[in-house]
DNA sequence: AACTCCTGCAACCGCTGCCGG
DNA sequence: ACCGGCAGCGGTTGCAGGAGT
């Protein structure tokens, strides 16, 4: 059912940039009285304007605890972390950053992070890698084509070379790719882990800067029956309520799952549905390097898939854990989770 | 100097949800 | 249950000022 326009039936009304005269005597007034009834206030307070008008002039510049300015890098992280778990709920966002309205908020992300996680190559909506499908699709088919390539022709040396080294690229830009759409779904980060037959995976959460993840709560993450959840993490949040709906919560640290039957390797259990989604996506896509399994789960049938991937994928996990760079970034990671290792329900 | 283009931000518009009758 | 009024929210617009040519 819409309703009239705000003020539609009264056309003299004032428009556009507020004077110095008006906002006195919005101040004057509101100070004197309180807003009450915006609809009423403008004929009160002698102001040619509607009263929504009023209100967002108010809210948005003259409320006396309103924070002006430049905004910190703490306060560009809070919202980055809260957008990611609650997309453009500018209002909530603004609950959490105190002298800051939701219009502003709105237009900082528009006009800042939102070209700050393009240069990335984030997409600001999603806040995941910009690599849409048609981009994995293409990296899983230069891998099959490397690897077809081996097959048709083992015995030129140069080709198999360059093809080996296509090959081993693709394996391991499509598993990083891998971890970043099991690293920036909302559930996924405490409810989906990298599982190799050896290595097990210490993820991060949302939007992870300075070692803070920003967590959906509003549903309880399942852990198949077989896994154990062992590390450390730390609520940040004092506001944080498990169970309540549209409830979030800031944690430091990480931890990982561990199967200890596990034979297959395994690279995510326990998705939520987007998480669930994006991997179904590229299962079908790759069907000779993935496959998907269902997993019953009686607690939550929604987060019950295993997806498997070709032993050359962990081939390259390995290979990557090997390399120079990537072993000194997971023992960083190592060393944070070893701290710990209570035992983590949700 | 004059013009165009770009950027940032205040304000508006239209919709939704809540509440009381 | 329905309806209408209201506040609030999020997307969009329009303008001022700066940068570039």
């Amino acid at each position: 059912m819409g309703r009239s326009p705000c003020c539609s039936d009264e056309a003299n009304l004032k428009k556009g940039p507020w004077s110095p005269e008006e906002d006195q005597k919005l101040i004057d007034y509101i100070n004197n009285h309180g807003h009450g009834s915006w609809r009423t206030l403008p004929k009160h307070a002698g102001l040619n304007r509607c009263g929504k008008s009023c209100r967002l002039r108010w809210a948005n510049y003259l409320r006396p605890d309103i924070k002006r300015g430049k905004y910190s890098e703490e306060e560009e992280r809070i919202i980055i972390n809260l957008h990611s778990v609650l997309g453009n709920k500018w209002s909530k966002i603004a609950t959490h950053l105190p002298g800051r309205t939701d219009n502003e908020i709105k237009n900082f992300w528009n006009t800042h992070i939102r070209k700050k996680l393009l240069n990335m190559g984030l997409d600001p909506n999603t806040h995941k890698s910009r690599t849409d499908l048609n981009h994995l699709l293409n990296q899983s088919q230069l891998l099959c084509a490397a690897q077809l390539g081996n097959l048709m022709n083992p015995w030129d040396s140069t080709a198999f070379k360059v093809q080996a080294d296509a090959a081993e690229l693709a394996k391991i830009q499509l598993l990083l790719n891998l971890m970043q759409i099991l690293n920036t779904n909302k559930l996924s980060n405490v409810s989906a882990g990298l599982i190799g037959p050896q290595n097990s995976y210490p993820f991060e959460g949302v939007g992870l800067v300075n070692g803070t993840s920003t967590v959906c709560a509003n549903e309880t993450a399942s852990i198949p029956q077989n896994f154990q959840s062992t590390g450390s993490m730390t609520q940040t949040s004092s506001d944080y309520q498990q169970g309540a709906d549209d409830s979030w919560a800031c944690f430091e640290g990480q931890f990982k799952y561990e199967s200890p039957d596990m034979n297959d390797k395994c690279l995510s259990s326990s998705c939520d549905f987007q998480t669930e989604n994006s991997l179904s996506a590229l299962v079908s896509e790759s069907p000779e390097i993935f496959s998907m399994n269902q997993m019953e789960n009686k607690t939550n049938p929604n987060h019950c898939s295993t997806i498997s991937a070709d032993t050359s994928i962990f081939q390259a996990w390995e290979k990557l854990m090997d390399d120079e760079t990537g072993d000194s970034y997971w023992k960083d990671i190592l060393d944070l989770t070893s701290s710990s290792s209570s035992p983590i329900e949700w």
